[in-house]
DNA sequence: GTGGTCTAGACCACC
DNA sequence: GTGGTCTAGACCACG
């Protein structure tokens, strides 16, 4: 479980961790039962203060996506069902347009874009893809 | 000048202006010496208050970007020149990346993501790349 | 009719005639029918835009404290009636009770306080009562 | 620390906190290192919002009279060297002419003037001048 | 008409 | 508990 903070972004980090958990459990990359690293270890891997990290699985908990067990950890649950595919396109189509038009500003041109859109996309393969579960 | 806002976000509504007058300015969609739109009306045109736009353009006057002149309006600056290209491309790579990252915890597949990416690419051209889109 | 303006407090400009132009009406210092300087030169002798002129006119007018009448000038009614000792007396009091507070603040003392009061009041007869209250 | 507000003045509340914080730690009714109200504490006990008290106290930091640290307060800075008598002097004197001013303009004769004057300063005695006032 | 300022409420990060 | 930020509404000065 990998967590990529963007502080000059203005997104409230606690949400970012939130997102990040929750699209993780919901793609499958995190499975139901599963443990989640304690919030003093997360804050200290992240820098941030453990309260932030609190907040975030509180409300993580709060939306049912994991599990609090005093004393022992968090825990996804598997209330946290795959979400269907539909679902996931609409939320990286989201993100895709946003981009989209920030190019547009910039006057990059749509072949230029499409370009540097393959370049990272090679590059971006940190972990080899083990488990293919597509769900649907 | 067309500028597109996400509430969803959690971006502060007063960075998503700045960014993308910014980047208009800075990639010459918006040319020196060329004004914008006056504080209220651009209020009123995205819905939101006087405030909140009267924020974004300090910031940009902050910036150097723009000059805003009392009772007259506000301005772009002609420091703000063009971005060379290494720049434009280090900016979109960063927001490219967080669409990697995202795709990756939604578990979508390299070749899925490169299929949506290339079908909203298709789909996003609301003006003709020879642009006329900088008259407001 | 002599007005002193202080930007340095955050008081509306436009309030600071108001109070000033209403005061000296009902004091006495300015007579019923008697004409007050026009917009524009008042503006020149303030050094301030005529808008703002000519809103304190408007309050003063709206107040029933001068009328306004087009093309000859503003006049002092007789409405202004002086205002009675009891009220002039409260009016000043809350001044005078500024100072008390702010004296306290700077901890001088009551002894020194009257006698740096007195010390002003006596240099503070720029003019005799008779009248030469009207140049700048 | 007591801080008396006028909201008909027309002065900024955020300078009329500011003013009298600065006056008394220049003044040295409060010392260097003491700590300030909370921001929350003294907006309560003002009835305004927390925003007007933090905009003050940033003012405050801004002009080096206070120092504010996250989670734990504000404090006055040892910079604060209490003023000159001179200082004090003039910041006093520029307040009671503008009760001359007014006094003119109500035609309240200096004798007049004097004798409410000195029935206020008898009356204004909140604490014993020897000065125990300086615990919150 | 133009931009600037003050006050307020809600939310965030941190100790 | 602490201070900081973002959005909003009302008012002011100015061309």
């Amino acid at each position: 479980m990998r967590i990529e903070l963007n502080f000059k972004s203005g997104v409230p980090t606690y949400l970012q961790i939130v997102e990040q958990v929750k699209y993780a459990a919901a793609s499958g990359v995190l499975r139901a039962g599963e443990g989640l690293p304690s919030i003093r270890i997360l804050a200290e891997r992240l820098r941030i203060n453990r309260n932030t990290v609190a907040k975030a699985y509180t409300e993580l908990e709060r939306q049912g996506a994991i599990e609090v067990i005093q004393g022992k950890g968090a825990f996804v649950t598997d209330k946290a069902s795959p979400l269907r595919k539909s679902v996931r396109d609409s939320l990286i189509t989201e993100t895709i347009d946003a981009v989209l038009v920030q190019a547009h500003h910039l006057q990059i041109s749509q072949d230029e874009l499409l370009e540097i859109f393959q370049q990272r996309l090679e590059k971006f393969t940190p972990v080899t893809p083990k488990s293919e579960e597509n769900h649907e």
